[in-house]
RNA sequence: GCGAGUGUGGCGAAAUUGGCAGACGCACUAGACUUAGGAUCUAGCGCCUUACGGCAUGGGGGUUCAAGUCCCUUCACUCGCACCA
């Protein structure tokens, strides 16, 4: 029993005193940058699985500085947002205020765990010192044309008169007051992220993610490559469709198009049904942000009466119909819809009972369309009622027609990307101002940059207005001033930035955070590189990684960053959930606070029990009685520290089990294995407490190991017993390569696949020997007596198999 | 529906990538020391069988001398996206 929480305490002051930790720029030794995803500081309070996360990189940077890396290890504050409006809005304390608590206690948590964050690095993405290059670099997108103004339709809530986020509005019901959410157009900045599609697909090349992570990317930005056809009108006009399957072009019974979109504004003149069209335009904005699943069942729409659409191949006129299963925001906002060959076609079809045309063999159409996914994969498939393309397989098909209309100059191929640009407004108090000027004569115009930051203004008031416009709007003071070109009275934007743009950098702010000049400098950038190991849960793996990669990229191309991609490795960890294998949550009652357990069995056994949890890309649930067991295997490592004997080299007993854990700890460390990283230490624990004394060395190696893991009790063990330098200043154990193996092993023999014996041989033993032993085995003659033996297979220094008939 | 992942004792999990399935830990059982202790130590612990042995990695099939691992098929659960043409 030790008294960790004195020895911890004791060792944590330390570390704060010498600033043991703090990386210096430009130091010699090779750079390594180790990151976590900083935390937004709630009222709550760490969560143990913050913890885990930390921990885990936190071994990491302190193994790497013993490998001789200048390791950077930063943590700082993602302090805008939601929660903290929402809390403010109810305590009547401004968010600022509510803010500096929370960081305090964060901070507070963190430091009793022990992590070795370089503390001289940290900063808020609420300080003005850093939100001025938030938003100096917003004035970078704008200048280069990459932020522009646009109409865009949001979650309003009628009873709330407010915009609600898509998580606040999901089910399309407001989270607040239950009514039901609706589409309003609502003027707002946008980030040009759709140009970055194929760059932010390409730049993976350069990343080390997991493969799941590049997955995650690739689906987000969807990219789908097909054919853009134009369609002209009966009666003159025209527009354009995007398929991905143009082998159907001849079954085209109809076309859809979005009612949101403009093609219909446009061809509104000539509508014969105007009401009809005007009354299901209406109802689509008032439904479709309403729950969807429940809209889904139906294929609702009504027919352009007046015009018809010329089908490109064989003249034929066809109706146009709106359905609002057709995006306006996607590919050209209407398509050609072949009912025999996509099922959305065809459930519209039958609900307006229009015609089926089947044109590819193999499937079975009477109650389904036989889609691209099934008649791709049937090598038989032919095309039919396709004039002369008849016969042609469907890849034949795909490249003829394609060709054909190509050369018609009425068709393009072209790829279409599922993710949209970026709507960089939030109608909310508490995050970065827009520094954008609207002026009655010049229209929008930006700050001048030497204006930065400019300052969110103290005010009592957080809630949203009447009319959906940020609490900003009301401070006439910050409102209204002058317009930087012109000089005459003018109006600030007073929306703010989303949540995601302070974190969209901040790993490049780390690297010289206290630069007053640049963002960051580029010596610094090129100092340390790239972040080497990015950590972070994996519900951020598509998004925030996505807009960070976007955000560097536009900072490359305009030469602001020294790498297209600035994260080389992104690891994701799992969940912790209380202990009914449930997330953890105050209304099931199953939180666990670290600062409980830390007083109760020390910040090292919270350490070690969570990196010996499980899998670490898994979730996993709590256990008290797992933290015990932990706590346990410290008290025993505590307890050896009275068998040593002093001795500069390895017990004869224990030298290869110690050069084995020095290479498994080492390799496990850097695969993310940190429970078997764990479990070897426990291992080898076992073993010299089966000796009846252990030399100095020894221990202080195993400490040593344990050390990135369990840093408090390790390093006093180390002091109290005066085995070295403290481990912060040390070197980690290298292992004898030829010490990894023992002169003998057991030699498993096996009959017909059974096991059948097992015998402890030399490892000098060849194959022939190991027959010969192997055949005899008292209980392998049992079971080869009598018998034919077919075959002898021999694994060196593993494994004989006997094949007997 | 699409995409990804998971499935191994009572529980959390290991398995050198095709070579002794269940390392390590928890829980549990028995014992020791103790004048009861949520401490420590020793031993046991997948299932069936007195034993020899047999059966076991969600289910079924296959490849192989050998399969948790490879192939086919099927089921269950979790997460992400969801009318993307």
């Amino acid at each position: 029993m030790y008294n960790f929480n004195k020895i911890e305490k004791k060792w944590q002051k330390h570390w704060d005193d010498e600033h043991i930790f703090e990386a210096k720029n430009n130091d010699s030794r090779p750079p390594y940058y180790i990151l976590v995803e900083f935390p937004y500081p709630s009222g709550n309070g760490l969560h143990v699985g913050h913890v885990r996360s930390y921990t885990a990189q936190d071994a990491i940077a302190r193994m790497k500085r013993m490998q001789g890396y200048n390791v950077l290890y930063p943590m700082g504050w993602d302090a805008f947002g939601a929660p903290a409006e929402q809390y403010a809005i109810k305590n009547h304390i401004h968010p600022k205020d509510a803010v500096k608590e929370n960081i305090k206690t964060f901070k507070g948590q963190m430091k009793s765990l022990g992590f070795s964050f370089d503390w001289s690095r940290e900063f808020s993405t609420t300080d003005p010192e850093y939100y001025k290059w938030t938003q100096w670099q917003f004035l970078q997108f704008y200048k280069h044309g990459m932020a522009y103004k646009s109409k865009v339709p949001v979650n309003w809530c009628p009873t709330c008169k407010s915009v609600l986020s898509n998580e606040d509005a999901a089910g399309g019901v407001c989270e607040r007051c239950g009514s039901s959410v609706i589409q309003k157009e609502k003027s707002q900045w946008m980030l040009r992220m759709s140009d970055y599609a194929e760059d932010l697909l390409k730049g993976l090349d350069d990343t080390n993610f997991a493969s799941k992570v590049k997955l995650g990317q690739i689906n987000w930005i969807g990219k789908s490559t097909g054919v853009e056809v134009d369609i002209q009108i009966s009666g003159g006009g025209s527009f354009s469709i995007f398929t991905t399957c143009i082998e159907t072009i001849y079954g085209i019974t109809f076309f859809c198009i979005a009612p949101d979109g403009d093609l219909i504004k446009e061809l509104m003149p000539r509508v014969e049904n105007k009401e009809e069209v005007l009354n299901y335009i209406e109802e689509t904005k008032l439904k479709s942000n309403m729950d969807r699943t429940e809209l889904n069942k139906g294929k609702t729409g009504v027919e352009v009466k007046g015009i018809k659409a010329i089908n490109p191949v064989n003249g034929k006129e066809v109706p146009i119909f709106l359905g609002d299963f057709v995006l306006a925001s996607y590919g050209t906002g209407a398509v050609m819809a072949v009912p025999a060959h996509d099922q959305r076609d065809f459930e519209y079809a039958k609900a307006h009972n229009l015609d089926i045309i089947e044109v590819i063999t193999g499937g079975d159409i009477k109650n389904k369309a036989y889609e691209k996914y099934d008649y791709l994969e049937n090598k038989d498939a032919k095309l039919i009622n396709s004039s002369e393309f008849s016969g042609m397989s469907v890849i034949e098909a795909k490249e003829a027609i394609t060709k054909m209309l190509v050369d018609m100059k009425i068709a393009r191929i072209v790829s279409n990307y599922k993710m949209r640009d970026w709507i960089f407004s939030r109608q909310r108090f508490w995050g970065e101002p827009i520094p954008m000027i609207d002026c009655p004569k010049c229209g929008w115009v930006p700050m001048n940059e030497e204006d930065l930051p400019l300052l969110l203004p103290d005010v009592a008031e957080y809630e949203p207005t009447d009319n959906g416009e940020s609490p900003l709007s009301k401070i006439e003071d910050w409102v209204n001033c002058k317009c930087p070109k012109c000089g005459c009275d003018a109006k600030r934007e007073t929306d703010t930035m989303p949540n995601w743009a302070g974190s969209s950098w901040y790993f490049l702010r780390f690297m010289d955070p206290h630069n007053d000049k640049e963002f960051a400098s580029m010596s610094a950038m090129k100092y340390w590189n790239k972040v080497d190991w990015y950590n972070g849960g994996m519900e951020h793996t598509a998004r925030h990684l996505l807009y960070a990669r976007f955000w560097v990229q536009f900072l490359y191309n305009i030469g602001l960053v020294p790498n297209k991609e600035m994260i080389w490795t992104r690891v994701s960890h799992g969940m912790i959930l209380g202990e009914n294998n449930e997330k953890m949550s105050k209304s099931k009652g199953n939180v666990v606070n670290p600062d409980d357990i830390v007083k109760e069995y020390g910040a090292d056994a919270l350490r070690t029990y969570e990196m010996f949890i499980g899998d670490y890309e898994h979730d996993a649930a709590w256990s008290e009685n797992g933290l015990k067991g932990c706590k346990k295997f410290l008290d025993r490592v505590y307890r050896l520290k009275d068998r040593l004997i002093e001795k500069d080299e390895y017990s004869k007993e224990l030298e290869i089990s110690i050069n084995k854990t020095i290479k498994k700890v080492t390799d496990d460390l850097n695969s993310i294995k940190y429970n078997t990283a764990v479990s070897s230490l426990m291992i080898l624990l076992n073993e010299m407490e089966s000796l009846d004394k252990i030399t100095t060395k020894d221990y202080r190696t195993f400490l040593n190991l344990l050390n990135p893991i369990a840093p408090h009790i390790t390093e006093e063990l180390n002091e109290i017993l005066s085995l070295g330098d403290e481990f912060a200043k040390s070197k980690w154990p290298s292992y004898d390569p030829n010490k990894l193996e023992n002169d003998t092993y057991t030699m498993v023999v096996q009959v017909n696949g059974k096991v059948r014996g097992k015998i402890d041989v030399d490892s000098t033993v060849n194959e022939e020997e190991m027959k010969n032993l192997a055949l005899n085995i008292d209980n392998v003659k049992v079971f080869t007596d009598g018998k034919e033996i077919i075959n002898i297979i021999v694994i060196p220094k593993k494994i004989v198999n006997i094949v007997v008939k």
